[in-house]
This record gives C-alpha cells, structure tokens and sequence, in this order.
DNA sequence: GTCTATAGAGGGATAGAC
DNA sequence: GTCTATCCCTCTATAGAC
C-alpha cells in the first residue's frame, strides 16, 4: 500500500483530481469520476493513494511547503514588499491550486491544514507590525494579504510581472499609512 | 409542500443548518445532523422545505438581497467610501451568512449564485474606475472588495464601528492612489 | 406538523484474479 | 499495476400512519 508514489500514472491522476476540483469544489468530485477520466477504474488510485484523503493532500502540500519555507526567511521587522513579494510567488506558482482552496477553503479542514493558513495570517501581521498592534494597523496587513491572495484567481489573464508590481504597489500604499 | 415557510420550526431550522455549516462546510452537514440538532426528525424537514437545496437557499438569500439593494442605489462615478460602505455594511449585517460563505463558497455554486457575486465585483469595479481601466487600478478595486470581505470575518473579535472606520480608511487610502 | 419505515442512489474501500 | 466484483455505509427523499 505505496503512498503518493511519483509514478506517472499517479500523476496523471493528481493531474485530473486538480482540475476536477478547481471546477467542481472537492466534496463534488468523487474517485469513480478522477478515475473515468484518466481512463483507469477506482481500484487502481488505491494502488496509488492509500486514501481519498492521502490523494487530495498530496495536491495541496507543494504549496504549503513553499509557503512555509518562504515565510521561514523572514522574522520580525521584515520588509513588508519582500515579505508580501515572496507570499504572492509562492501563492502565484501554486495558483491552480491556490484557486482550488479558493473556490472551496473546505479542502483545508479535510486535509487539517487549516490552522496553518491561519498560522500565516498571525505571522505576518506580527512581522509587520510588531507586538499589540492598532485595530487599524491589523486591519491593513489582513487586507493586503487577502486581497493579494485574491488577486492571483480573481484576475487570471493578467500577466504575472505587472500584476506582482501592481499588487505590491497597493499593499505597499496601504501598509504605509 | 409549502417552501421557505416562516414558522417558528423553520426559523429553529434554518438557525441550527446555519451554525452547522458555519462550522463544517456545506457538504459536511447531513440533514440528519440538522434535524437532531432541532430536536426534530428528517422527514420533519421536508415539510417546512422543499429540498436541502431549498433550505441552504433560504439561509443566503437575505444576503443576496440585501447586497443587490445596496449597489442598486449607485451608479458610475460614485463615491468609493459610500459605496464600500454600504457593502461593508451588507455583509457585516450578515456576517454569519458571509463566515458561512468565505468557509465554504461551494455554497455559491450549489445555490447557482456564483455568477451575482462576480457580478458584484465587476460592478463595483466599474462604478469606481469607469470603463476600460489599467490594470493598477481594477487590481487596487479588487483588494478593497476583497480585503474587506476577509475582515468582517478574520476580525470577529474587532467592534463594529471601528472596524468600520479601519477597513473603509484604508480600502480609501489605497483607491486614492 | 411530526412520526416510522423504507426506497433508491452513490460514495469509499477491500478481496482476489490476472 | 490494473481489473471485476462486492461490502457496507450514509445520504436524500418519499409513503403513509397518527
């Protein structure tokens, strides 16, 4: 009974598991539909994943992995422009599947992965402003980082460059007040 | 097969379906759990509604309404903290409808509603930056919208005037660029 | 207006052949 | 590594008594 192996196979199946999901919201989705469309029956993701919950973690941990990592560059009294910087890239390059949380942030409980997002909420508004903050001061970081979060889906056919320095930009002014 | 009545059951009803939802996304609450939670049985249910679908409907409408009446008193050119304002103020008056949302916005799709609040967004994003708009600008609107539906919901702890005056500050602060 | 009972569908997961 | 066949479970929804 492997676990997430990195077989092909196995990656064409995370490949159908994301797509259905981004479009359909994960409760949606069950294994007999992924496992029409990679033309396999369900038996066979069980050879795969040992679990439907083992298969939709496996989409969503690159991403947190990467977040976590970036965020761990940073302490206190970091750049808000890097910081922010480095969260929109980690968010941007995942944005399949930051799409796929957006449109269903329930996968985040399943997976028991919520406490985490809500861990890095905490962490950089502590970065960015320091121990027992202003309501006003909170206010700013919380609607810098969801609205960045936000921008990466809401605005799909902008191109990457000019929508990082334009988000960057708005949280910056916003933050500096 | 009356449905969306306003008994005094419905209303138990309607409350208990909210807090469970609220708490486990949309897909994770059985009408089971919801009739136990009243003190009532399934079939129960089905008389006071025509379907799940029927009853999770009843719970966002009020919200629906109440933010379509709100945009329907602005037009192009209208004032942004006005008209913030007056969204900030929709969604904080149901801000258990809209945790419920944010939680989990399957919901959205499963009430076939997806498309009004993406209409929301496109509209405010029209009245406040006319047509045909850079790219720096659209972004600046969408993390106003953005921001300040994620803080009626992160911030539950934060007074209702203040958080008011914070979000709608620096949602200006940032539009004013 | 609420109950008991049940139909009917679909889900996750496993056994065992190949 | 993938299949067929199957188990067991929970769900929505309805029928019909009270």
């Amino acid at each position: 009974m492997p676990r997430a192996r990195t077989t092909e196979t196995a990656d064409r199946i995370r490949a159908a598991a994301l797509e259905l999901i981004a479009v359909k919201g994960v409760h949606q989705v069950s294994l007999r539909e992924i496992a029409e469309r990679v033309g396999v029956t369900k038996p066979a993701l069980y050879y795969h994943f040992a679990s439907r919950d083992d298969l939709v973690r496996s989409l969503v941990q690159p991403f947190i992995d990467e977040v976590e990592a970036a965020l761990a560059r940073f302490g206190p009294g970091a750049d808000p422009r890097e910081l922010l910087g480095a969260y929109f890239d980690a968010a941007y390059r995942h944005r399949d599947v930051t799409a796929m949380i957006m449109r269903d942030p329930s996968i985040l409980a399943m997976v028991d992965l919520a406490s985490a997002v809500g861990d890095w909420r905490r962490r950089i508004v502590t970065m960015l402003t320091g121990s027992d903050p202003a309501l006003a001061d909170v206010v700013r970081v919380q609607m810098a980082i969801g609205g960045l979060g936000d921008c990466t889906v809401v605005l799909p056919g902008a191109p990457a460059a000019p929508l990082r320095e334009a988000v960057l930009d708005a949280a910056c002014d916003m933050l500096r007040r």
